[in-house]
DNA sequence: TTTTGTGAACTAGTTCACAGCT
DNA sequence: AGCTGTGAACTAGTTCACAAAA
């Protein structure tokens, strides 16, 4: 951790999921527009590329200051590295991945993530067979009973879960046990988390479930999400 | 009764996301109910299994119908009969995956599809080194340019996206062209469909994101998803 | 002028609370 | 008695619309 830039939240007002996850898309926009040497964005242009209200952005942006200029828009810059930190990316974010089957593999090797400040800096199985093998790019895999020691050592701050159903239980105990305290998950069903302990999850069975659900439906005018 | 499949939607009203991912997650419940054995379940007690209002199940399913007896609750299988048809499981929903990298691999062979009724019926990929192989999971990679054609005659219902993010407005394109109207993407940044067409993200960037954003914040009264 | 930041108005989603059925 | 189905009340989230700043 960093010597503390407290992200300066006005108010200890409680931000919601759906601000968060909007505050990650802005991110990824103002890297493209920083890319391509734009030097000011305004809510408005934001908010045409993804179909998105001005309104929300600015209030999204409002909750963390006044980052913007008015008559200007945003320094596209500035407001990146705002995001940054608010998001927490200034220090890389350090993150295991359990489960070192087809989907783990496929998720320590994300380009995506190691891209945007994440670090994959475990993945983990049960199976002798994985234990000691790497994966294509190169991540190694620890065994299991090695966790919680690793854990530690490696300072992580996300797991993500990539195991069986029958098995996420368990390994989210030892997780918190180990002091994580955000997880990030792939099995179908339901885990329990204590208070102060965040659980996100990603659910693909019933992703594709709702899609089905509006093909069947015949719904003609959806779009987006 | 049920004779009809024509799902008894009361009233032409538009069914939320929110609505049916829950569904969609009733009916994996419903299936542990009944492969417990258990013959009828109150609102109530679904309600406990997740953390959820027993008041938005009741009011979720009354959208479809009167499934629940007074005094009694839901008759396991008879609403997990229920549930398949309006997420239009019954007839198997037929999913192709394009791009066989890691992610698209791992897709192709999870196994929480197969069993819910879906069928991974086509892989694809422009990659000539890889046309022709198979996953492990023994799904064939055919080459880009029969994706029209294939998508054709195997009669695909959902087309899934693990391409890079540069290639996915192209395969949207196409795919919407070869008259897909479901899709699920799991490459970054937004996308542009026609109305009528159907598209959900799954974002592993914005996930991974948003949780770092509460741990950075310290969140520490947040439980799930 | 342009564009932000924000209270006020609105819309969507959830929970309550209870009548009515079994 | 027990539990559903549902209007009414409430809460959260979004959009509008405008004063204030550059």
């Amino acid at each position: 951790m960093t010597p503390s830039n407290k992200v300066g939240l006005r108010g200890g007002d409680q931000v919601s999921e759906l601000t968060a996850s909007r505050l990650s898309v802005y991110l990824r926009c103002l890297n493209a527009l920083d890319l391509a040497d734009v030097k000011t964005v305004s809510s408005r242009t934001l908010a045409e590329q993804f179909h998105l209200n001005a309104a929300q952005i600015r209030k999204d942006l409002a909750y963390f200051g006044e980052f913007g200029v008015r008559g200007v828009g945003y320094y596209v810059k500035d407001l990146k590295r705002h995001l940054r930190v608010i998001l927490g990316l200034d220090r890389g974010v350090r993150v295991a991945v359990v489960g070192a089957g087809n989907l783990g593999l496929a998720l320590a090797d994300y380009p995506g993530f190691h891209r945007e400040g994440f670090e994959i800096a475990a993945l983990f199985d049960v199976e002798r067979g994985k234990v000691g093998r790497k994966s294509r790019g190169g991540v190694r895999i620890v065994d299991m009973t090695e966790f919680r020691k690793v854990i530690k050592r490696e300072n992580i701050d996300i797991v993500v879960l990539a195991v069986p159903a029958a098995a996420a239980q368990d390994v989210v105990n030892v997780a918190v046990a180990a002091g994580i305290r955000a997880l990030l998950n792939f099995a179908p069903g339901t885990l329990k988390v204590p208070r102060g302990v965040k659980l996100k999850n990603v659910d693909l069975t019933v992703s594709l479930e709702s899609l089905s659900f509006f093909l069947a439906r015949g719904e003609s005018d959806e779009g987006q999400d």
